[in-house]
RNA sequence: GUCCCCUUCGUCUAGAGGCCUAGGACACCGCCCUUUCACGGCGGCAACACGGGUUCGAAUCCCGUAGGGGACGCCA
């Protein structure tokens, strides 16, 4: 059986950490078993979905290495979705209501403070053709709701096992909006059976929309899919990271907080799961080891501050072939093997080599504590060429010729040096600011600003 | 309010009656490496929400309590 999955996002915002772990998660699942990947854009509602959130989400896809073997858009579907509506209205299974949405919400109301599950009451089933004729005479417009069978409805999901619900308990979904537009659950129902969907990956939120879709499904002659519904993440605090909620963006996260996607990447495809999360420099292993048992099913925590611990791991195990591409894209290109071995350990993020690669050429802010301390030390620096063994042999002849050592020693030196506390080795970061730059930071050469 | 799901170290989790003096990963702490900081290596601390059952024996099964999440839209 061909495995062939979606990832259905609404153009109504960007990506969030939320829907990119559903998104990623949908596409292991189809890697990993040589599956395809639909993309699909859910963009039934006009008013909410703009266009310039349509490329967004592809070119955060791309970013994040998630590719896509097939886009559809709802928007240039609507012939199929009007043409099952028919055969649903054939088959009896839609029927019209005119309530309008305040009765709705009243009714709602009513039964909540009766103590009541807010279900409708399929008032409109109760209507004649004339007073159906009577309310179109008055300008009403119906919506049309699916007749859900009061039976129970069972499936094993993937991941949260054994479900069961029962049609009774539910409302008829509407399926139609007053003024005609098909709405999401059969717009998602029927290019689900067209695309032939095998596995429909979301978040639990959409528990009860499985239940009334699985019955849609078989009311148009599909065979209902397997599900999986992930449990939907939490922030650190333990608070619903709602999916309406805007926090954490993508966007966000990689210009704000500068992470890579790899990171993201390895977060999301481990964090809930039995395996560890771990920096990994490729998706490839991620690929390999997905498995739906792997997922638990209580609510995960998801911490920045991990993920930013993470990315500064994978930039740690970047080799230089690996970082390149990212180095271009941030504009790095003069950046060499040597330089992004020396300064890698201390990146917590890749944007972090414009600091240390300014640092290195300078000009920067000199610290120079104790002058003659440097000047001495200035004196002392070996004649090009340099070496990894230049650091050590300058610094055992600062060390003879003034007795420093340890901390006194190598501080003094990296301030005045680099202008910072903390940095790179300079073993290896000394032999790449050369010895005249060198030399006008420790004697503090006034030519050295303008570097 | 009703229904569904969840509750093991700070965090993500392993665990499907004796293999559990509860395992791993991250964090934290310590040590080592580095004649400095970081990186890296090694080690340590640390948990079965609570209360009742069932059983020779329960983290594992049952009931209840508390807490958390979700659903109940002419959004998706």
């Amino acid at each position: 059986m061909t495995i062939r999955v979606r990832f259905a996002p609404s153009p109504t915002g960007y990506l969030h950490i939320g829907n990119v772990r559903t998104a990623l998660v949908t596409w292991l699942c189809a890697r990993h078993s040589n599956g395809e990947f639909l993309l699909r854009i859910d963009d039934t509602d006009a008013e909410r979905s703009e266009e310039r959130y349509v490329d967004a989400i592809q070119e955060d896809l791309g970013w994040l290495g998630l590719d896509w073997d097939l886009l559809a858009r709802q928007s240039e579907r609507t012939a199929r979705y009007d043409q099952a509506i028919e055969d649903l209205k054939g088959s009896g299974r839609l029927y019209p209501c005119y309530e309008t949405p305040e009765e709705l919400s009243l009714k709602r109301k009513s039964a909540l403070q009766q103590g009541k599950p807010p279900l409708y009451d399929r008032a409109a089933l109760a209507l004649s053709n004339d007073d159906r004729a009577r309310l179109e005479a008055a300008g009403r417009r119906p919506h049309w709701r699916f007749k859900l069978d009061h039976e129970p409805i069972e499936w094993v999901d993937l991941v949260r096992g054994q479900v069961r619900f029962n049609g009774a308990d539910m409302s008829d979904p509407v399926l139609i909006r007053e003024d005609g537009r098909p709405l999401y659950h059969i717009s998602s129902v029927v290019d689900d059976i067209a695309f032939e969907i095998s596995h429909v990956v979301r978040g639990e939120d959409h528990v009860a929309n499985t239940a009334a879709h699985i019955q849609m499904i078989e009311a148009l002659g599909g065979t209902p899919p397997s599900f999986a519904h992930l449990p939907l993440l939490a922030d650190a605090a333990g608070k619903g990271l709602s999916k309406r909620l805007d926090s954490l963006g993508i966007r966000e996260l990689r210009e704000v907080r500068g992470v890579e996607p790899l990171a993201i990447v390895s977060m999301l495809a481990r964090l809930g799961t039995s395996d560890p999360v771990e920096p990994f420099t490729s998706i490839r292993p991620l690929i390999n080891g997905f498995d739906f048992a792997k997922f638990a099913r209580a609510t995960p925590k998801f911490d920045p501050a991990e993920l930013d611990r993470l990315n500064a791991r994978i930039l740690h195990a970047l080799s230089f072939e690996e970082a390149r591409p990212r180095l271009n894209a941030l504009g790095f290109d003069e950046i060499d093997e040597a330089f992004w071995l020396a300064v890698r350990p201390n990146l917590e993020i890749m944007a972090d080599v414009g600091h240390w690669y300014a640092i290195a050429r300078g000009p920067i802010e000199r610290l120079r504590d104790d002058p003659a301390f440097l000047d001495c030390a200035a004196e002392l620096l070996p004649d090009e060429p340099w070496d990894a063994e230049t650091w050590k042999l300058w610094t055992n002849r600062v060390k003879e010729a003034t007795g420093a050592k340890g901390k006194a020693l190598f501080l003094p030196l990296r301030r005045a040096l680099t202008g910072q506390d903390h940095g790179p080795e300079l073993a290896a970061l000394l032999p790449l600011m050369g010895r005249d730059r060198a030399v006008r930071r420790l004697t503090g050469a006034p030519s050295e600003a303008l570097t």
